[in-house]
DNA sequence: TATTGTGTATAGATAAAATCTATGGATTGC
DNA sequence: GCAATCCATAGATTTTATCTATACACAATA
């Protein structure tokens, strides 16, 4: 079965006629009737009954006119569809994003997204970015917002904000009265700090071996929130991103105390599967985080104004 | 659009390889390749994105296979129905009967009919039997039970019943308390004839004209049921079929008078446009007519076993 | 009853496509 | 790194669809 015999078997079912279906069809009647002949032969049936000025459909005939009629809808639907990038309702993506992000950077952005595609379901998996990465590799998901750097031959990543990640106390703690310390004081004292395979952590070690200094770590965990908290009653101090301890700061529950001659920072950033396809509906909410912070223009050096 | 590229597409979706898809549907992986480039050529979107060891749907994908599961659902639906014969719940076919046929000779079997193929919607046309062969001719009836004989290039006929026509009169009538009478007496008599585009009124004619008398006739007309009535009533004499006047007789409205060594008598049989294809469901309408009746075998002979 | 116009079927040539084989480049997993 | 596996591509081949030309059937008409 072929979707143009299908058609042919249309036209000449409305027209009664294989010479007027081929005028319509734009091809020529043996072409129509070889096509009739196909289906005929294909489905083992009689489809209409020459002889007269007119054919006629035969019962199986007007069977299939049902059917084809229904086929042909739904091929011409879903050519429309996909040409006008339509989304089905229920239909949606995966994307992923750290603790930070989903929490501080991308909630105002994904709000107006729903407005924009309402049918969109979105899906965000929160992970620490080593492991978005991995579905990224995995074609999991979409694209992640990850800390960066984050170094691999197939991931692609663009930064969009940079971060400090200043060494904080709690309100009680004996650094909280001063401005700065020096980094010896530093590891010195119990210190929560990231899980080693994390990004943040990555950072602060290698700080940390650029002074020639180690820490005397007391704590090691991937939620930044819980480590805030940590900190907040005392238990230890710690070196966080700056978007998970800004409230705290405001409120007065943290001090942020100054490293001498050290600046800690990490940059969250979007990552994707190098050279993959971004579908209309993903590319819009990319470029959404990349215009709400930064880093447009270097996405569109790398991906192209191209699909 | 191809429905083999369809399929293939499904295969590659649901398994989530090129090359395994190309194992299940048994062609090389470049045929599945070159048949996933062709849809997203033509749709102009990409459907899977590559790269990892296994390639993922894009969102234009996830639309596609929604429809294109119900493409092929449909396509082996109608394939199913088409080749096991099935009828659609209100498909039918329309044929054509004389009046004394769907009267007296159809209303058993027919009843039989609806019992076997109750999805089936039968639409009976009366009308004289020149009218029925006109319906065949241009493909709007499928058969026709008509009077006969009835000659004609493209028209082929099997008789399935023997009617008198014998000589009518109502019960007041003079000649009623006859036995015999003898043509130059009936012509004497106002006649009721049937229209003389019938094929009844033609046996009569033929007759007369052996006789070499001619009748005076008072009235022509084409209804049976209307002739039985009048010739009741005493308004003239008839020659009428006998399944028309059975019940009339048996009540005693109506007499039978012999003419003298004249026998009057048409058949009864079915009639098609000839070379046409019989789907099975109104084969075995055709078929129930001449077993209940006569011609089994000559129909098997003409048509054949095969469709 | 021949004639003409309009139909559909068929044969053979041509064009288009789908598919295959062979191979290269990329990625994953050991 | 190395082997295995995967997808893409090029070119040859086969299959299918289509076209041209023509035969044949039928209907309408003179």
């Amino acid at each position: 079965m072929n979707l143009y015999h299908l058609r042919y078997f249309l036209s000449v079912a409305q027209t009664g006629s294989f010479s007027q279906a081929a005028r319509e069809m734009h091809v020529t009647q043996p072409t129509v009737s070889s096509g009739i002949a196909e289906l005929e032969k294909t489905m083992g049936v009689r489809l209409f009954n020459r002889g007269g000025k007119r054919v006629a459909l035969t019962m199986e005939g007007r069977t299939l006119v049902n059917y084809a009629m229904q086929i042909q809808d739904l091929v011409e639907e879903v050519e429309d569809h996909l040409q006008r990038r339509d989304v089905l309702p229920g239909e949606g993506f995966q994307f992923g994003a750290i603790d930070a992000a989903v929490t501080y950077l991308l909630p105002d952005i994904l709000k107006d997204y729903m407005r924009t595609y309402p049918s969109v379901s979105l899906s965000a998996q929160v992970a620490p970015s080593r492991y978005l990465v991995d579905d990224l590799l995995m074609n999991r998901s979409e694209f992640a917002v990850i800390s960066l750097p984050y170094d691999h031959p197939r991931v692609e990543t663009v930064s969009i904000y940079r971060d400090s990640m200043p060494l904080v106390v709690g309100a009680s703690h004996p650094f909280s009265a001063r401005k700065n310390a020096t980094l010896q004081e530093v590891v010195q004292e119990p210190l929560i700090l990231f899980h080693t395979d994390s990004i943040s952590r990555k950072i602060v070690d290698e700080r940390f071996a650029e002074a020639g200094v180690s820490p005397g770590v007391v704590m090691e965990m991937r939620s930044p929130e819980a480590m805030r908290k940590l900190v907040e009653v005392g238990v230890g101090i710690s070196f966080l991103p700056m978007l998970t301890v800004q409230e705290s700061l405001d409120a007065g529950a943290l001090k942020v105390v100054d490293v001498a001659g050290v600046a800690f920072s990490r940059e969250v950033g979007v990552a994707w599967r190098r050279g993959r396809y971004f579908s209309a509906a993903i590319r819009y909410l990319i470029e959404a985080i990349f215009e709400a912070y930064q880093g447009l223009e270097v996405w569109e050096e790398k991906v192209g104004t191209a699909k």
